[in-house]
DNA sequence: AACCGCACCAACCGCTATTAG
DNA sequence: CCTAATAGCGGTTGGTGCGGT
């Protein structure tokens, strides 16, 4: 017996939203919120899924979604924080106030890729693409290495298995930050140790940190951070390691 | 002007995580 | 604890516009 699908194949709308629909979707949730996703379409008058509807608000709708091209600084923080978080759109879009993960996925697939290449880096390892051939050459004598690797994909939460299975922070740690684009990105930016206690916080703490980047803040810029930078500062590689 | 290839991006699909009963 | 419902995420697809030939 297969799972349900999230909503009834008949009846439903798809394509490309009509401007008649966005109002009716806009005002329903100014009005009203959006209580539970499902509801929402029968509720607005809407002939759509409520999964439809969910992307169509975050994604397009939203109030306060910025629209246009990415700022330098930020096609900088994505291509940072991707080498930090992998193809974790969500948690990136976290960080970029008034962008989505939609946006910056696709931002990503189109131009930042293809711009890393240009430059002989791999957009997957962030690492220099003659380097990476030999260091996937020699693989066999980096067994410690390995060995990390897989604690760190162990600890992924059943992130699925993909090509880029590769984990950006444990290859961080074999590159020792040495490759010029990444330790250029790391000296102007975020501790590594410090992104990744925030994405923790903005994953723990049931989206608090999100809506104060909705506002136009950082997490870090929060009342209490400061105790939070400390702490993580304090935390050397162990600590680092105790996290995952 | 017509065709073709490419780039972009909105939207869909399928899966996992989380929550409620 | 188990199961089903729901939300959310990331990969992929398809429509559209634009530039080149």
């Amino acid at each position: 017996m297969g799972r349900r699908p999230c909503c009834d194949k008949l009846g439903v709308k798809k394509g490309p939203w009509s401007a008649e629909e966005d109002n009716k979707l806009i005002n329903f949730i100014l009005a009203n919120g959006h209580c539970c996703w499902r509801a929402v379409p029968k509720l607005a008058g809407l002939l759509r899924c409520g999964k439809s509807c969910r992307l169509r608000w975050t994604n397009y709708l939203r109030p306060d979604l910025k629209r246009g091209l990415l700022s330098e600084a930020e096609e900088r923080l994505v291509i940072d924080l991707h080498a930090r978080l992998g193809n974790r759109w969500s948690k990136i879009a976290a960080l970029l106030p008034g962008r989505t993960d939609n946006e910056i996925k696709n931002l990503w697939n189109t131009h930042i890729k293809k711009k890393l290449l240009k430059m002989g880096i791999d957009p997957v390892t962030h690492r220099p693409l003659h380097r990476q051939a030999i260091t996937e050459a020699s693989s066999s004598t980096v067994t410690a290495d390995k060995s990390d690797e897989q604690v760190q994909s162990q600890g992924n939460e059943g992130q699925k298995p993909s090509s880029d299975n590769w984990s950006p922070a444990a290859a961080s740690s074999i590159d020792g930050g040495t490759e010029p684009l990444m330790s250029c990105l790391w000296e102007d930016s975020t501790p590594a140790v410090l992104l990744d206690e925030l994405w923790q916080l903005s994953s723990d703490d049931d989206g608090d940190n999100y809506g104060s980047v909705i506002a136009g803040r950082m997490p870090w810029e929060e009342e209490g951070s400061s105790e939070l930078l400390l702490d993580i500062q304090d935390l050397g590689e162990f600590g680092w390691r105790e996290i995952h």
